[in-house]
RNA sequence: GGGCAGUUAGCCAAGUGGCCAAAGGCGACUGACUGUAAAUCAGUUGGGGACACCCCUUCGGAGGUUCGAAUCCUUCACUGCCCA
């Protein structure tokens, strides 16, 4: 660990622009630093975690961070690297969304350390009391139009045909309250955030200087990107999210090991607390052997253990030990069931399986492997369909009892790693 | 309220009376090669079937013209832009 938490953020290449003078402050005194995360879902997502965990890293560094759930914000919608506007949340749905991620965000910091104990708020606690006259007498007449004209996230969307909401434009100025609250309340005086949140920043620690004559602070870290150019965080079920009933910790595990070699040197230094030593060392391993994929493990190891705890990654590993392994016939029921406990499954009577059996066109469609008969039938055709790790050769393939694994499971693959498993009921 | 433009498959986008289950691109899926990587190459991508052949449904909704409509007409809805 650097001993100035400036160069460790630095050299792990977070940080993607800061204001004059940010260095110098992490540096000489203890800041109290906020980030905040929007509502938009009942869950965080992979990509939240990057700020989250540099505000852990600041904590450790002896600062003092600030968790702000954005239930007020919320409301509005930001508009910053949004090409359109977006569709209003409902209040229930915003407040059921903040209290979901509330209990996220209190995953990552420290609330018991007595020197700089971590603080979460919520922005509707003090946004939504907010007068209207009084916000615009108070607030917008620091503002010029010309001024929030000019920052890009509004610029951008004047220059596309559909425009942008009025309640939009405002955006910036609830946020740049919001530092100014956290300022006055906390003497807050950092705030951070992804590259996109470069002019909301600025707006706020620029109404801080003229409403309390204070000096506060903004920096902002690198959006995450990917070598192929898609975007970060998604696969092809959708966001990875770190609610475990969304996502779960096998799933979560996988996401990590199957990082694009190109970047998950860079996703060790953006997401883990792994040394310089340690990280510098996976990049010889990444080099020399690349086929043992030790920095995909290392990385995986590390986000599924701080995400869902030792139980979940052993569980996760053992999981994709005997998924990619192979070896399916010598384990009992009970390995069976812990392992595709993970894995998508169904229920099917066992009754269907006597006799002739159930045609495994049929089986792929209720199991949900397939959308339609026809999909399951290209699927057997191209050679991408395994009953029991075995790869089928014939469409009109039925699955009978002697398929079934202990007499319980059918495992069903498609392709390379989608796994289905198939419960038989009495 | 007025004027104009638009609404086609997961997305973008061609098609403007039959050869249209609908070009092309992206995405996605499968295979080969591999390291559960990348790149590359090949195939597939509305549904159903007795599956190299047939049937059904789909081009914003409803109705109509026609032997025949994604394509023409009427009407409704929605979206965008401009004017008030």
């Amino acid at each position: 660990m650097s001993n100035n938490a400036f160069e460790e953020l630095q050299w792990r290449g977070l940080i993607f622009d800061y204001m004059e003078g940010v260095p110098e402050l992490l540096a000489k005194e203890k800041v109290t630093v906020y980030n905040g995360f929007d509502p938009t879902a009942d869950s965080l997502h992979v990509g939240h975690t990057l700020p989250l965990i540099a505000l852990a890293r600041l904590q450790r560094f002896g600062h003092t961070p600030i968790a702000v759930a954005g239930g007020g914000t919320g409301m509005i919608g930001d508009p910053s690297g949004k090409s359109s506007e977006r569709q209003l949340l409902s209040r229930e749905q915003i407040e059921y969304n903040v209290s979901c991620i509330q209990k996220q965000l209190a995953h990552f910091l420290d609330f018991e350390v007595k020197s700089n104990p971590a603080t979460l708020v919520n922005n509707a606690d003090w946004l939504l009391k907010l007068n209207l006259v009084d916000f615009l007498r108070e607030i917008g007449k620091h503002f010029t139009v010309n001024y929030m004209l000019a920052k890009d996230s509004v610029k951008s969307r004047l220059e596309r045909e559909e425009g942008i909401s009025f309640t939009e434009f405002s955006y910036m100025l609830l946020q740049s309250y919001d530092f100014l609250h956290l300022y006055d309340t906390f003497g807050c005086k950092l705030q951070t955030g992804g590259s996109d949140q470069w002019g909301n920043i600025t707006a706020g620690a620029e109404l801080i200087r003229r409403v309390r004559g204070g000096q506060a602070y903004g920096m902002v870290y690198h959006l995450i990107t990917k070598a192929d150019g898609t975007k970060f965080g998604k696969t092809e079920s959708g966001s990875v999210w770190l609610d475990p009933n969304k996502t779960s910790p096998y799933r979560f595990y996988q996401f990590w090991l199957n990082t694009d070699d190109r970047d998950v040197i860079k996703y060790l230094k953006y997401f883990t607390f792994f040394t310089r030593e340690e990280i510098e060392g996976m990049e010889v391993s990444l080099a020399e052997r690349p086929e043992q994929r030790e920095p995909h493990r290392a990385l995986a190891r590390a986000m599924t253990q701080m995400i869902h705890g030792e139980t979940a990654l052993a569980r996760a590993e053992q999981a994709s030990q005997a998924l990619f392994g192979g070896e399916l016939e010598n384990l009992n029921a009970a390995e069976i069931a812990d392992i595709f406990s993970e894995v998508p499954a169904c229920e099917v009577p066992r009754h269907q399986l006597e006799g002739e059996g159930y045609p495994l066109v049929d089986l792929l469609v209720t199991s949900g492997v397939a959308r339609s008969k026809g999909e399951a039938r290209r699927n057997i055709q191209e050679g991408g369909i395994y009953v029991n790790n075995r790869r089928v050769e014939d469409v009109n393939r039925a699955v009978n009892l002697q398929d079934a694994l202990q007499g319980q499971f059918v495992v069903l693959r498609k392709g390379r790693k989608n796994y289905t498993l198939v419960r038989l009921l009495e």
